[in-house]
DNA sequence: TATTTAAATGTAATCGTTTACATACATAGG
DNA sequence: CCTATGTATGTAAACGATTACATTTAAATA
């Protein structure tokens, strides 16, 4: 590996006006600049990392923390933060952990080892990290996606579950469904959560069926949702329309349905949340609530860099809250078709 | 942030004491190590990166180069490097770029900055990197999936498109389909390249339908499929057949086929390409061949890692072909079902 | 107890940068 | 031609760890 020394010694100037050349600041005669320019590409010289972080204590590194599951989600979700910090010059380091045992211990070696600047949460399953959470707030700015933990002096990301699930429940409603099921992401869940709770709310709000029996718990696969579906129909009577927290568990449901040659939406509505790439594919068209992911991304990479280019005594606590619309299609028996 | 010097002096013993502590070697005196390690804690103190970085040149940080697009085929495939590397201690550090230009100046900086110990490269539209190649072979291990390089000293990882492929259009042509039409991935694809080789010496070897009508470019996604499926059945003969290069364009063909009133697969069989979760739940269930992307990352990460842990004399050339599965369902109009 | 020997600990150089400060050089003014 | 002044460059100390080597301390031996 090429240092600034082996530059400094061809070009025949101290490391000291390499290092002013690299960092076009001062005043370098230009020929002397135009000299060692060429014998820095000549040599293909790049700084090395360690170094400049030592110096600098700046590492143009965030780290990434995400769960293990929802794969389709983090990849969508970093696809957009990863464009906006590469714009900006700036690397990504990930890290997945199982438990949240893991997690902290993660966090803990991202923020104290000096490896970066910035850092992004992604976890919906969170429970109570105060005590981490003190730690973090004087260190490195945090961006928290879908965790429902109030940290200071951070930023919150959280897309409108809630009322979106309302206003879903409400479209079906209005269509004529009352007694409207619900198949559940999982306790554990943040977003899973919200959804549910948007959907208790809207039941009573809408003066619908309350039984509990429309309730099952999923795990957002499609499999939880073709088995939770079986069930849902057991009970009697029948729910006329059943909404999914997420799109793979109303596919499940679907399948579910033609085993038991319902006719959807005819017999029975089904409706979904996230509007993945297919929905639109599916038969019959899938009705769901579209989240902005590689929005949601991009939010979070800004909100980010935006906080560590700022005085640490500066920043303040944000909680951005992301609307989303529901995409009516065909599967809950609505006539019209939108965009 | 506290460093090796806060713990040295508090533990009133010098920084190659807590050092030998932290590194459990040497001989440390029990007493000693005990309250060195107590102090470590109580300040919760970890070991700057950069320092150690500078110092024993290994960074413990594995670079992960990937393309823009294909979010669903990252994540799963990264989940898998990164399971593998969180066990062995490694961190990962990401990064996508659009353009070939791009890719190369982030390589250049990934191998030359000290920043990694090992580098994965996920670029199916790989071209012409002969000069690259030969810059990281002393530098750093490389594992490349899905790229056609040759490159010495580094491992490749490869699906086996083309068998997998005939074999599908043996399969269909097993099933009476004479006439079967192809949607490509894309030109730049490799992937989507072998497939399609696989496709047109099928054809050529079981004496099937050879026309050019019969090809048509798509590009991954649904939209794509849709659209190629459209133009496909405007050919006379029609095909009886359609391979779609992935299962999302071939999530499209069966809307396609729907809209048409087509039967599937009575009037026509579709067949994808990937299995991805929700193939078994579609209707009918699609046909299609399954890629094990969390175990391609996990042998990534397994070479990777192995390879780093070598002396780099030792190091070869290694080029590993994951064989692949058709899954037969319903899509293809075979009777059988497997899993 | 004095001496040898082994074990524990400390000192200081090193890794590759940046940057305050010191110094050399060039230009202009007298 | 000499000095003043500003500009360009060099020197060396940091950043936070590791580690050869030196030194101190403790244990073993006589």
């Amino acid at each position: 590996m090429t240092t600034i020394n082996d530059v400094a010694k061809k070009a025949k100037v101290s490391t000291a006006t390499v290092s002013r050349v690299l960092n076009n600041s001062d005043k370098v005669r230009p020929a002397t600049r135009d000299r060692v320019s060429t014998i820095i590409k000549e040599l293909n010289f790049v700084p090395n990392v360690n170094a400049l972080g030592l110096q600098r204590k700046k590492t143009k590194t965030v780290g990434l923390i995400f769960p293990d599951a929802s794969a389709y989600y983090f990849s969508e979700i970093m696809q957009g933060i990863n464009r906006h910090l590469f714009k900006n010059d700036h690397q990504i380091l990930i890290s997945s952990a199982h438990d949240e045992e893991e997690e902290i211990k993660t966090i803990n070696g991202f923020v104290n080892s000096g490896r970066i600047d910035g850092l992004i949460i992604m976890m919906p399953s969170a429970r109570d990290y105060k005590g981490l959470i003190d730690q973090l707030k004087n260190e490195i700015p945090v961006v928290f996606i879908a965790c429902e933990i109030d940290a200071p002096y951070s930023t919150t990301i959280l897309l409108d579950n809630y009322n979106s699930a309302k206003e879903m429940v409400h479209h079906l409603s209005q269509l004529g469904r009352t007694r409207i099921a619900f198949i559940h992401g999982g306790e554990h869940n943040y977003d899973a959560r919200e959804r549910h709770r948007g959907y208790i709310d809207a039941r009573s709000e809408y003066q619908l069926d309350e039984s509990e029996e429309l309730e099952v718990m999923g795990n957002f696969t499609e499999a939880s949702g073709f088995q939770a579906t079986l069930a849902l129909m057991k009970r009697s009577p029948a729910p006329t329309a059943i909404f999914a927290a997420n799109d793979a568990m109303a596919i499940g449901a679907i399948e579910a349905a033609r085993v038991l040659k319902l006719s959807v939406p005819a017999d029975l509505a089904i409706v979904g949340f996230d509007d993945i790439s297919l929905a639109a594919y599916l038969d019959p068209a899938l009705t769901t609530v579209h989240v902005p992911l590689r929005r949601l991304g991009h939010l979070a990479g800004e909100s980010l860099l935006k906080n560590m280019n700022m005085d640490p005594t500066e920043r303040t606590t944000e909680k951005i809250i992301i609307p989303l619309k529901p995409v009516i299609r065909r599967s809950c028996g609505s006539e019209q078709e939108s965009a």
